[in-house]
DNA sequence: TATGAATGAGAGTTCATTCAT
DNA sequence: TATGAATGAACTCTCATTCAT
């Protein structure tokens, strides 16, 4: 079967990759659509076929990844705020984070403009409510600071540490660790 | 002295002002120059009468910044590696970003903007550099995160924690607190 | 029979009153096929099944629309040229316009498009050759006036006492009134 | 002094002129910034210079009419109703008219789109005041249809009288006395 | 009797930038 | 120390239309 073959059915699929790519590299703004049409070798009208707007491509990309953050949300809801609950949380959310890198690269670089984007404030929802689950009640200041700088850690890690050498996974896993200290440190048996 | 005399000759300097708030705000592809003159109450060619490009703009705001953070290195270097040195690197870093917290603000949220602005490679480098200063010898992973996240802890902390209610210097003091921490917990005595 | 089995067969149909329904309100260029075809809950592909192109469709609604006219006019010729013959003559003409209202609103509303569009040239040949018959043999400038205003006032009238209160007959028949006056005074006898 | 010289300083109005002229000729929709720009060898930018907006084009053309015609119905305000008034009116409407032919033949025949344009309610209410100025109170159906009758004739018939031979300024004048008779019909004396 | 997928052309609009004055 | 006028390139987006299935 020919790559034109291949393209059919697929299309869609396609964008969101290639978009996904474009966005995360040169950022949201500086990434046209005529570009992402030429990288697939389809019009910028075919763009329009399967996405609405530009920004909804970008929606599109994030509804992968809402779905598996609100099940960790929600499992952690039903969970009872123990320490060892919290340290539960954050291993499953660096792996949730590992699996979906590229779109938070993109997160991560891009914050002024997911601000603007529909997206931003729903996003923004989960985090607090995933850092109300990781905080003690009445948590201090410095309680707080430590969880929000583990999940924010977690966030960057993976990007700034490209430069590093060493194995990905050798790299989450000691994000992880830091990532675990904090929270622990922060936890407080009432 | 009216607003006509406070106008004289300090155009330069609120250009930079208005520029840095709007950036800031809405991030640097997304802020025109047409605004920034609009709000200056003034035509976009004066802009250019006082900078040649609009990269140009965000250099000169990065000029003033880079000083006190050049400084900050060339002190440290002149120290011995030892705890209590990298504990006041990251307390004189905590008060130059509070110094500076507009700027980082905007760094922090543009960084896929950045890393194609000339001066983003420059500001890398200097964080490497500061980051060599807090790491001991052939650190390890594990040891590198935690320095990476005290630094990049401080960033983010300063924004994210505008919606926490509570006094910024209490808050900045918590987030030097857990940035101490980190590098003191990395620190390894040879 | 419910709403699918309504639908079968007279599609074209549908197309016909959806589309002169959007043109009359929105105008021609103004309304997208897409629009059509999504009001219509088809595919903009399924119009181009049953019309060659846009301008199609509207050649279609003008078709029931010609017929009457063209009968109308063929009835003139055979008549004697009298007054009676002649409010004979714009008597039927408003009752042809009632039968047609939205085309005409659609018409009166789109003389610039109309002017493009392959109808606008045979429109307007009707128009002048029903003109013809109202007035009377080397007609002065103020006959001529009075006859086309008669008519022009009967295409308008409809729609610009769309938001005048009464009852929608009432209004024809006084536009009509009007109408007959005009020509009356335009007829003089041989 | 060569064309370029001219060129200064008045390419506002010129944008208007040529703006006006093919808006009238082809319709609104129809006629592109492009094409607007392409005949005055500037490019479109430059029209976004001197106009915020297509739209803002044509109202700008239409604020150079509504002042006469704003004076026109101040001045009506300040008659008593009667018929001499009334045909002073329509006398003045009807030099008003010809001293803004084009743009009164661009509403006529872009009336869809005059209704999605903002100007299109500023005038309509201008013309609803008019009518009410030559009405007698409580006019009965067939009155109000010869006002109306009388100034839609006015402003149809200078463009439908184009393709009939003969001198303009007769032309208007046949126009008027048509208009005359229309308004002097409907004119009641308590 | 339709649809899914795509195209080519073009629309209106905005931007950073230039330059004579 | 600025402005007025303009440009060229790019942008997001929409449209009428086509065609294999």
């Amino acid at each position: 079967m020919g790559s034109s073959k291949q393209r059919r059915g697929n299309t869609r699929q396609r964008i969101q990759d290639v978009a996904l790519e474009l966005f995360a590299e040169q950022g949201y703004e500086k990434t046209s659509l005529r570009e992402i049409a030429e990288q697939l070798d389809v019009t910028k009208a075919a763009l329009y076929y399967h996405f609405k707007t530009k920004e909804d491509i970008v929606v599109s990309l994030f509804e992968d990844l809402t779905k598996p953050i609100d099940e960790l949300i929600e499992w952690g809801r039903e969970q009872p705020s123990t320490l060892d609950t919290k340290q539960q949380l954050i291993e499953r959310y660096s792996l949730a984070l590992a699996g979906a890198a590229p779109l938070f690269r993109f997160m991560q670089e891009n914050q002024a403009t997911m601000r603007e984007l529909s997206i931003g404030e729903m996003f923004k929802d989960r985090m607090t409510t995933l850092l109300d689950q990781l905080l003690p009640p009445d948590a201090t200041m410095t309680e707080r600071v430590r969880c929000f700088s583990a999940i924010f850690s977690m966030h960057a890690g993976l990007f700034v540490l490209k430069d590093v050498e060493g194995d990905p996974e050798e790299k989450r896993k000691a994000i992880l660790e830091v990532a675990t200290d904090l929270i622990t440190q922060a936890h407080r048996a009432d």
